[in-house]
DNA sequence: ATAGGGTTAG
């Protein structure tokens, strides 16, 4: 039999452990001199190594049951139940354990306490946090280096800032590479990938030892902040200690190369892994389905042909080629894949698949598969509103926002930018400025400069222009690419030149190889006359790479994918398009109907 | 018999 087989037919027959236990206990007791051979070990013990076993096999309710049959129960099983549930991710249950133990009179240990903080961490619960903290210090076992790690950890995961989590660095006076790499990860975790890779420099300067964690967090670090010469930097520290070999790190090393844009790199570091995992796969094509959906694609079937298993982490990066391919046909397949192996209870898998259906056009699955969810998160929410509102359905989008907040969800920025860019496309002008206002009055969030580019966007397609620039000019800081972008695309559409070329100067001041600027500028010289100034521009677009300005479009008909741009000539079938063209508009004339979605006036 | 930090999606 097979050790896999072996490991399948004692998943749901745990009997088979109390006879390999016994075992082993005979094994020790016979080598082992020193120790009676005929006492045998008192009952708890055994119950507890039978506890951790079940966990180990996620049977938490074998454990449980075995737990509320005990006689007699000390810290140590105690200890083991927390330990058990935090391990399964079920931090409720580590807590109510806890809390249980504690009315039992039964004092917490050292490892009761820093099992107990990991499970606050998971739940993000600070209350929880600091009344652990306060038993710890109550029982005298603060000073215990795990409880120390613990609490730091639990204090850089759950409060609003770090200072917490440096206030218990601080006092830690043996700080050990677990220290540092903890509070290295609080800060990189919450964003802040800056001073994580400060915190790195200064543990190697007081000449901590860095190991493998230390390493694959601070390159964590380096792919947050998008800096590939840290991170390769650290890349070639790795080797140096010999860690070239260490999967985590490698896949945090792959992770960062994708992340900054260096694919080559990537490839190359995976190329080179003597190693895998089913992570360093998810890795991969994850970082290819941001910048080459197709390539990641084929990194999918590949990764089959190896015998790997895909799971929702690889669905639902394949979910997002499909939409960025905007290639139903696959997308389906894909769907059916996810629901052939029950995936499709997983909310972040569901998203994206709300987002592929809605980028393919087909919008009514998109709203069926919302609707079917049992439980949606702020990102179904927001994924079903930008669906609707790419294909110019406002007020739906309205209706969703309105809906969301009365079940109890609240908004984030992101969602707004939703909302406004719905009420824009669909020229609900005032009830997207009443959103804006509703956004800092009700819910206390700071519009930033992409939501004021999206309120310009929002005046200057209706005309409103010079409400656009007012607003420019009235904001709380320096206006950048985006908000004088979108001012610049009103200029252009309305035909006011002169504020279009203030606009385009600031636009370049910032961002000065933007060529579609320089597009729309010589679009503007043009339509005064201005040849001179037209040519200059189109030759300043010349030099740079503006390969990526170019709009494609493109349909997918029984299996294929054809791509075409503006003016394109598409080979032999440009002349059916053009005839199914015809037809089409033919056809909407005759309905009367041309306009429905861009309609939706207020009311 | 019970305890620590790291890697993948949205």
């Amino acid at each position: 039999m097979s050790a896999n087989k072996l490991a399948s037919s004692t998943r749901f027959h745990p009997i088979p452990l109390i006879i390999r236990n016994s075992l082993q206990w005979i094994n020790n007791s016979t080598t082992l001199q020193s120790t009676p051979p005929f006492t045998p070990k008192p009952p708890s013990i055994w119950a507890t190594n039978l506890i951790k076993s079940y966990f180990d096999r996620g049977l938490s309710k074998h454990a449980r049951n075995l737990f509320d049959e005990m006689p007699e129960r000390d810290v140590v099983a105690w200890t083991a139940m927390i330990v058990g549930f935090t391990s399964c991710n079920d931090y409720t249950q580590s807590w109510a354990v806890f809390c249980e133990m504690l009315r039992s009179d039964i004092h917490p240990n050292a490892f009761t306490l820093s099992s107990v903080l990991k499970a606050c961490k998971g739940m993000k619960a600070l209350s929880c946090g600091t009344l652990a903290h306060s038993l710890a210090t109550k029982h005298g076992i603060d000073g215990s280096m795990y409880v120390q790690n613990a609490l730091l950890d639990m204090y850089a995961t759950c409060c609003a800032t770090m200072d917490d989590a440096l206030t218990v660095f601080n006092d830690i006076p043996l700080k050990t590479a677990v220290s540092w790499t903890t509070l290295i990860a609080g800060f990189t975790h919450r964003g802040d990938g800056y001073s994580g890779l400060q915190v790195f420099r200064q543990m190697l300067l007081d000449n901590v030892e860095p190991n493998s964690f230390s390493f694959s967090i601070a390159v964590r670090a380096c792919a947050s902040i998008g800096s590939y010469a840290y991170g390769k930097q650290i890349h070639a520290a790795v080797t140096k200690y010999g860690l070239h070999s260490d999967i985590p790190v490698l896949n945090s090393i792959l992770d960062m190369y994708c992340r900054c844009n260096y694919l080559c790199d990537a490839k190359r570091c995976f190329g080179e892994m003597t190693r895998r995992n089913l992570i360093t796969w998810n890795t991969l094509i994850a970082g290819y389905e941001r910048s080459d959906s197709s390539e990641s694609l084929s990194l999918f079937s590949q990764m089959g042909s190896e015998g790997y298993e895909p799971n929702c982490f690889t669905f639902t990066s394949i979910t997002a080629a499909c939409a960025n391919l905007a290639v139903l046909g696959c997308g389906q397949q894909v769907h059916g894949g996810i629901i052939r192996r029950g995936f499709d209870n997983s909310v972040a898998l569901v998203n994206a698949l709300i987002d592929m259906y809605a980028k393919c056009g087909n919008i009514n699955d998109s709203h069926k598969l919302f609707c079917d969810m049992p439980q949606r998160d702020l990102v179904s929410w927001t994924t079903m509103m930008i669906g609707y509102g790419s294909h110019g359905y406002g007020k739906e989008v309205i209706k969703l926002f309105d809906e969301m907040v009365r079940s109890g969800i609240q908004p984030d920025r992101i969602v707004f930018m939703a909302v406004l860019s719905a009420c824009s496309h669909a020229g609900l002008v005032n009830k997207g400025l009443s959103y804006f206002r509703s956004m800092l009055e009700d819910y206390n969030l700071n519009p930033d400069h992409e939501i004021y580019g999206c309120v310009v966007d929002l005046l200057g397609r209706a005309g409103r222009v010079e409400e656009a620039f007012q607003l420019v000019e009235s904001m709380p800081f320096e206006p950048d690419e985006s908000v004088w972008g979108a001012l610049l695309g009103a200029c252009k559409a309305y035909e006011l030149s002169n504020l279009g070329k203030l606009a385009a100067q600031r636009v370049l001041d910032t961002r000065p190889n933007m060529a579609g600027t320089y597009l729309l500028l010589s679009n503007i010289y043009a339509a005064e006359g201005k040849w001179g100034e037209f040519a200059k521009m189109r030759k300043l677009m010349k030099g740079m790479d503006n390969k990526k300005e170019v709009g494609k479009s493109w349909i997918e008909i029984r299996n294929e994918v054809y791509s075409f741009v503006v003016g394109d000539k598409m080979g032999p079938h440009i002349e059916c398009v053009h005839k199914v063209l015809k037809l089409l508009i033919w056809h909407m004339k005759d309905d009367g109907d041309v306009t429905d979605l861009d309609s939706q006036h207020e009311s």
